[in-house]
RNA sequence: GGUGGGGUGGCCGAGUGGCUAAUGGCAGCAGACUGUAAAUCUGCCGGGCUCUGCCCUACGUAGGUUCGAAUCCUACCCCCACCA
């Protein structure tokens, strides 16, 4: 049996690389795109049409789960994963990303983050120490660090900031989650139950990411690392950059996780920047809001020229959606506001990530990667950009 | 037949003399969305042009008052309510 938490470097192709996390709940073949299901649920899909898209490992949310329904309630009710019944492996991400996205709610100091609820104008103080003990609790396989991201046009002097804050709160939750694993607050589980990754910050500026990548690696020997903010707001090119210098500087043998990331082709993007694991909501918010990926570029699934389309959203495509609905159907969903329409996109846009990351893996196991991402972006560019 | 209310852009519905091509909402068209405060938000939405502006058409129909009318007056047509 392989061992909680390990991770095996399959192949190497260029910077892209193939490999097999192991995890309580299962392993997790990468590169791999993960669902989010911010408040347990990958929004608006079944759970068993989350697991028939091909999602290996899926995304709660600390802050929100904290809110609603509460960790006490999760946990009373056997975790987050008998709670949600996904019986796959599981993510939490800590609540820091809403200190960049609930900004206007929340004051931030040494301590922690003060947030307003945006359920019920309750004050929240959110510390490194209460989100590592909230994710105990729900009790996913992976706990993220609580971090501190600034937008992507921060400068020097604020993302060295949220850089350092995110180093000295990283100990914090290291600290808590020994405690935790060590059973002293009678806590079930143990130190195989639940890993935590830190988070890789610094914004856009090389040294702030090197010295936060440093910072990480002395501090411990992690499962996984994660970088993050990135896709708050900075050009592309930008990313690409950042991931370019911090691939050297990370250990092989260690999965690297994007977080927040991203669209189709920042998946390829970030594959061939050596990246295995990411996540992001677009594929269901899009969803909802009828744009689909298709191996053709975007369909915005409310045009009118869809009306009379017998045709599927992507012929090329194995998901549920497309093996049986027609464009025109999709179409007159969304055009009478029906929910079905908004899944089902869902499930399709789901899928179509999922996939590209097997497809990718695949050509990395087969040596091709080079040749297949270059062709895909050039695919999926212009006017039929993903 | 009588009395009262009303007829506004695809629909609903504001507007009672100039700031009105006419508030809103719906429908329609397009765009945005990246560790989810989002089944959301933004823009366009009478027609035409030599398009930071100009012209035409338009508030039931026809006439009138006025420098100026969707707004006031007259007649007619139609709709609704109540009374006979």
């Amino acid at each position: 049996m392989t061992p909680a938490f390990a991770f095996e470097l399959e192949a190497e192709d260029g910077a892209a690389r193939a490999g097999t996390l192991a995890l309580p709940h299962g392993l997790v073949r990468t590169p791999a795109f993960m669902p989010v299901g911010t408040h347990g649920t990958v929004r608006g899909l079944h759970p068993e049409e989350v697991r028939r898209a091909g999602a290996q490992i899926i995304l709660g949310n600390t802050y929100h789960l904290h809110l609603r329904p509460g960790e006490d309630v999760v946990r009373a009710l056997g975790g987050l994963h008998r709670f949600t019944t996904w019986d796959r492996p599981m993510l939490t991400d800590s609540g820091g990303f809403q200190v960049f996205s609930l900004e206007t709610f929340r004051k931030i100091s040494e301590a922690g983050v003060e947030f307003v609820s945006h359920v019920d104008g309750t004050r929240r103080l959110i510390t490194p120490e209460s989100a590592t003990a909230i994710q105990w609790q729900l009790g996913a396989d992976i706990a993220m660090q609580f971090d501190h991201v600034v937008p992507g046009q921060a400068s020097h002097e604020l993302a060295r900031e949220g850089m350092e804050r995110s180093l000295r709160w990283l100990e914090r939750c290291r600290r808590e989650h020994e405690r935790l694993a060590g059973g002293a607050d009678g806590a079930p589980g143990s130190a195989t139950a639940q890993a935590l990754w830190p988070i890789i910050q610094g914004g856009t500026h090389a040294d702030l990411r090197a010295a936060s990548v440093r910072g990480i690696l002395e501090t411990g020997d992690w499962t996984g690392i994660a970088i993050g903010g990135l896709s708050v707001g900075e050009p592309k090119p930008v990313m690409h950059r950042v991931l370019e210098g911090l691939a050297p500087a990370l250990p092989a043998r260690v999965p690297r996780y994007l977080m927040g990331v991203g669209f189709p082709a920042d998946l390829v993007e970030g594959i061939a920047r050596g990246v295995d694991l990411f996540d992001c909501v677009a594929a269901t918010r899009n969803g909802r809001h009828g744009t689909a990926w298709t191996s053709a570029g975007r369909v915005n699934v409310k045009a009118a020229p869809h009306r009379l389309s017998d045709a599927p959203l992507d012929p090329a495509c194995d998901c549920e959606t497309c093996g049986r609905f027609s464009r025109g159907y999709l179409r007159h969903l969304f055009m009478a506001g029906e929910m079905l329409g908004l899944r089902l996109v869902s499930i399709h846009n789901v899928r179509f990530l999922i996939r590209l990351g097997e497809e990718a893996r695949a050509h990395i196991l087969a040596g091709t990667f080079g040749g297949w991402s270059r062709d895909w972006l050039q695919r999926h560019s212009g006017p039929h950009k993903a």
